[in-house]
DNA sequence: CAAGGAAATAATTTCGAAAACTGCGCCCCT
DNA sequence: AGGGGCGCAGTTTTCGAAATTATTTCCTTG
């Protein structure tokens, strides 16, 4: 998340909403396209109407829902065309993190690779039920260690567009039917492109990265159920 | 901006508030790090405190305001560092898109290109007083020509992704004092690249942006009271 | 029977005030 | 003199209701 937020102190109700809206509508359970009515919002999450639209609107900053003036919000519609516009999207500035990471990654830039990559290793994807945003997750050690590949590039500004990309993607995942996962083998694609990355081969690095990304979407496009 | 925002019938007060301050942030009216208080600002806009609260949400997920959980918002700190990686992200991006836009470009494209580079050079920059956000100023010809060049990219959200970062770098330009612009040919720096991004030639082109930005940002780092 | 338009209904947006929180100064105690 | 708690003023956050805008319904008219 691009969010320019110093989270101190106590949690606002604004934030509560907008974590559990977002994690709601990234883990599928509000579905594209559906009617965010306010009346439905404050019983489903028990919070007043102004901390449920300061949470709006900050979610249609980033893409996660549409705003039209006077006629409140919906859940961002998922179509094929944005998906494959999401993953060439990502692909792109990935690539360019990644690349600069290699470049100018240190030693400790490595170790956190390695232990992301070790932490995620250690997981078992299919442990974890329905998709909820918390802190040792499947879905969690996977972002922080894709994370972790970029986060020598020396850009916090292009982090957070990645960070915000793999969001979007992510929602994708979990609106498919995901039956198709379980043939893949992720944790050797993940592996394969930590030791180019180690290995400061920046090429096949960024290869295996794209070819990663692409499959991903390949697999999302065919299981599942988009416009 | 990234804004998911359809503009439908009659405007709310949550979106003239929020490009009047948009439009006083990036024109350095409301100076980096200023506490913005709910009370000043329902005095300054003439609007109750919900819509702005809102407005302050919204800005705070593109990076234009900070955030602080239970203290309110100010506006973003400027810092010669974030300008930098803001210059350094830029490049990259814009890139991206520019290459892609190089080689999917269309006659359309082109055309669009040509007439945003020719209404850009027929308007004279130093005509305009302060800096507002309208219709026909420079800097919206500016922008316009900018964007005409990456839109055959093929990817809106990198778009708007550019379009952020042109917003917060101009947000720097206002901040500093203007006064070392005056020697610079912009218009000869503009022509370069559209001549070269019509030519195809993508190397060219791409170094030709990059060193726009990166003088834009040494002129700004030198003439700038930045910390 | 279709089309248009006005009233009724439902939703969103905004306001004003109450509640909750932060920061600071003051006082008391050791 | 120093440190810790208490309470007050100022600010942010939240609520509940009023105002505005969209949508549906139903009646009228051509």
């Amino acid at each position: 998340m691009p969010s320019a937020t110093a989270t101190n102190g106590r949690e606002t109700l604004a934030s509560i909403a907008y974590q559990r809206l977002l994690d709601d509508i990234v883990g599928g359970r509000l579905q594209p396209g559906t009617k965010l009515r306010l009346q439905f919002l404050t019983e489903r999450y028990e919070v007043g109407n102004s901390p449920l639209r300061e949470a709006l609107n900050r979610l249609s900053a980033i893409g996660m829902v549409q705003r039209e003036e006077n006629r409140g919000f919906r859940v961002s519609p998922a179509s094929a065309d944005e998906l494959s516009e999401l993953i060439r999207t990502r692909c792109w500035l990935e690539e360019t993190a990644l690349r600069e990471s290699i470049r100018r990654g240190d030693a400790a830039w490595e170790e956190g690779v390695l232990v992301a990559y070790h932490r995620l290793s250690k997981r078992n994807r299919y442990s974890d039920e329905q998709y909820v945003r918390f802190d040792g997750t499947w879905e969690d050690l996977h972002r922080a260690y894709h994370l972790s590949l970029l986060s020598a590039c020396n850009s916090s500004i292009l982090l957070g567009f990645c960070t915000q990309l793999h969001e979007q993607t992510l929602r994708y995942r979990n609106l498919s039917s995901m039956q198709d996962y379980r043939d893949r083998h992720e944790l050797d694609e993940h592996r394969t492109i930590r030791d180019a990355a180690l290995d400061r081969d920046a090429d096949a690095a960024a290869e295996l990265l794209r070819a990663h990304y692409r499959v991903t979407g390949e697999i999302v496009l065919a299981s599942g159920n988009l416009s």
